[in-house]
DNA sequence: TGACTTATCAATCAAGTGATTGATTGCGAC
DNA sequence: GTCGCAATCAATCACTTGATTGATAAGTCA
């Protein structure tokens, strides 16, 4: 490589470097204290830097708002991204939806929990909302996708609604993380029930029986 | 913005009243401005009173918190009480608990939405989640109850699992609330998805309500 | 009426809190 | 070298915010 893109590791990081410094440690302290005490202070102070490097870099709050709502945002995409599923059935493609938010409890908690904090200030504030807003929406969209394909292939109950299935789910899902007990075990319980809840009762097969004794 | 009360040079109020006033007026605020936006200026200027006057009544902002999570508290309480139902079907019972969260969604947004917040906060105040904790504890177990009965008497699918499907059913109706489009036509299209998601599909008839012996 | 309590306010404090300023330092280009 | 620019920092401003203080008026009661 005669033309490096990327420069080597100096003694002052480049400005990509910060800010996705920036961005983690704004995150990592909105789990911490909430999106509302969020403190530029506290952001520069963990990323090792002085506050007046920090509005450097992000001039104002707002730009730091939005810094973190793409980061969150970047990071969830890669996780939907190139999973091509067309081929599953719609059930298996709806098992694969519950695999990526159990992986995302598992592994990736704060990620959620960063954006459950973003959600609840998006009532109020329409720009967070535009941040928040399509990333929600393109999952419930997804999921009714799936559920609408299910229903035509049988693989769902025939008198499933969509629409509001969709926002079942959705609902479910995201109320568990937020709920006590949110523990691996209880999830998987909570999928087999949102499996059973959708599933054409009329299918010859009955491939799981009712929940643990 | 609003008008600083006008009020008539009233006599001195009584502390319970006073009270009871900071209390719906930090409610409002909350809904407003977020929890953690609530500022005890603001507080006082909606109340019409002076900030010293508002720390006379409320010494500290936890006091406060307080306050506020006991009137919501009280209020909720207020629905719930004194609505015996245990001779209802639980099927007809179900559709109840989704006629109290219509009737919250209708006439009491502002209360869920106070909710929705302090709820947010709990999360990392332990406090908080000593107020809110056992209010959601309380009616997921309640609905877990219905669920339970309704499996033993025929009236749900007899592989529900009553605890994952009542954290199903809360997480969609909080999740109702906070969504876009949360519109009472949507409600209705939402409960009838959750009805026909937990009934028995192989009862003969649909089960309605009305009490049954 | 007079003593005592309750409710209220203007003024102020102390600790934040986002943002700005002016100077300093490291690094590449010429 | 040395010039210019990007990155950095110490100091500071202007404003917010929960809380306190001392004084004053409005009730209560003997």
């Amino acid at each position: 490589m005669n033309a490096p893109v990327t420069a080597p590791p100096k003694s002052r990081e480049s400005s990509e470097d910060r800010k996705a410094a920036i961005a983690a440690a704004a995150r990592a302290l909105i789990v911490e204290k909430g999106f509302e005490g969020l403190r530029t202070r506290d952001i520069a102070e963990r990323v090792g830097i002085n506050i007046a490097t920090l509005h450097y870099h992000v001039p104002t709050k707002e730009a730091l708002i939005a810094l973190v709502a793409d980061d969150i945002r970047a990071e969830l995409r890669e996780q939907s991204d190139g999973k091509g599923r067309e081929h599953l059935s719609p059930a298996a493609q709806l098992e694969c939806e519950f695999d990526d938010y159990a992986e995302l409890l598992g592994e990736k908690v704060a990620l959620l929990t960063a954006l459950s904090e973003l959600l609840e200030r998006s009532r109020r504030d329409p720009v967070m909302l535009g941040c928040v807003g399509p990333m929600m929406g393109k999952w419930k969209r997804m999921i009714e996708e799936i559920l609408a394909q299910g229903v035509a292939s049988g693989d769902f109950r025939a008198d499933l609604d969509p629409d509001p299935a969709a926002r079942m789910l959705v609902g479910a899902m995201t109320g568990f993380s937020r709920a006590p007990n949110a523990t691996p075990d209880n999830f998987k319980r909570l999928r087999a029930e949102l499996t059973r809840a959708v599933r054409n009762p009329n299918l010859p097969t009955l491939p799981t029986q009712g929940p643990r004794p």
